[in-house]
DNA sequence: CGATTTTGACCCGCGC
DNA sequence: GCGCGGGTCAAAATCG
């Protein structure tokens, strides 16, 4: 992605060249703004020194803005290289182990660490070791939140995740009156990956899933697989929309766009995924939002684009 | 009939 | 040692 499509397309500031200048704009103490008030407010007839000054500053605004935004592109293509370098390191298909998961010494069914899956018998031996350097980062991607927002009336426990989940408990739990649903990963047991969800107390329209564990497949489910209401891919669910990420920030771990559990977990998919127009379109999106949402640079940005306006109407 | 869900029982860690 | 609570098991029920 170049620079010149990313200030072309993704900052939608609602400027409208053909609508008056905004007088009931919030307030904003940036001087930049000051500056476009005082230079909106002057008559075609004002043309003495001072308003040559005025333009002049807001040109040098101007370009001053300019190359700020070429600085937050040329951000942005260095963290989208460091992601997909992330990507590209994890891609590989040992499954990372489930933390802390302590297994019953001698359960009911009389078994020991031998009944384990594959990918769980390496838990305690070489692989932990192997990625000791990184050993902090992984552990914390081994458990992840996502917030999905549902209906109030929807009682069921679904988050989408694209991947195709069996239930195998459900218990009310102290702190909650709505009950919690246990998931395995379908793969159980080559794949070791649970889930829980829970709706949240605060917010009964929110549901929390927990993630322990990664996938080592990719996602497996398709989009005509699961037509229908078919009971036995009620949890078979497709493409976690990134607007039904739980948009508050108050919580512990809100996951957002690029640390979205998902993502993590699903290396291999997301790796993918990330060339995808679609997904371009995401990332430029977020960044746009993020920076629309600074009032500085925004109203930085409004003294710029009017200085431009000003300037052409004096041409 | 096989796959999946439901749900009560059981296991186990933890705090007192 | 005991009770509590979260997590898991497994038989029964359900579904297509």
């Amino acid at each position: 992605m170049d620079h010149s499509t990313c200030l072309s397309t993704s900052l939608d500031l609602n400027l409208n060249p053909l609508l008056p200048p905004i007088d009931d704009a919030p307030v904003l103490h940036s001087p930049s703004y000051a500056q476009v008030q005082v230079g909106s407010q002057l008559s075609p007839q004002g043309t003495g020194p001072q308003l040559v000054e005025e333009v002049n500053r807001v040109r040098a605004e101007n370009i001053r803005l300019t190359e700020m935004l070429t600085v937050v592109c040329e951000n942005y293509n260095v963290l989208r290289r460091q992601l997909e370098d992330y990507m590209s390191c994890n891609r590989s298909p040992t499954p990372c182990n489930e933390i802390a998961k302590k297994r019953k010494a001698g359960g009911s069914n009389g078994s020991s660490n031998n009944n384990l899956p594959l990918s769980e018998k390496s838990e305690s031996s070489s692989t932990e070791e192997d990625f000791k350097p990184r050993e902090e980062s992984i552990f914390k991607a081994k458990i992840s939140r996502v917030y999905a927002r549902t209906d109030a009336s929807d009682t069921t426990l679904i988050v989408k995740d694209g991947y195709q989940w069996r239930k195998y408990g459900q218990k009310v739990t102290k702190d909650n009156p709505s009950p919690r649903a246990y998931f395995k990963c379908s793969f159980a047991p080559s794949c070791p990956v649970k889930k829980k969800v829970q709706r949240s107390v605060e917010d009964q329209t929110v549901i929390v899933a927990t993630y322990e564990g990664e996938h080592n497949h990719p996602q497996p489910c398709q989009q005509e697989s699961t037509s229908g209401s078919n009971s036995r891919s009620r949890n078979m669910n497709i493409g976690l929309i990134p607007c039904s990420v739980y948009p508050n920030s108050s919580g512990p771990a809100v996951p957002l766009d690029l640390t979205e559990p998902k993502l993590i977990s699903a290396t291999v998919a997301a790796s993918q995924r990330i060339n995808t127009p679609e997904f371009q379109k995401f990332l430029v999106e977020q960044m746009a939002s993020s920076l629309t949402k600074d009032p500085n640079f925004t109203a930085a940005l409004a003294a710029a684009i009017s200085g431009r306006f000003l300037n052409q109407n004096l041409k």
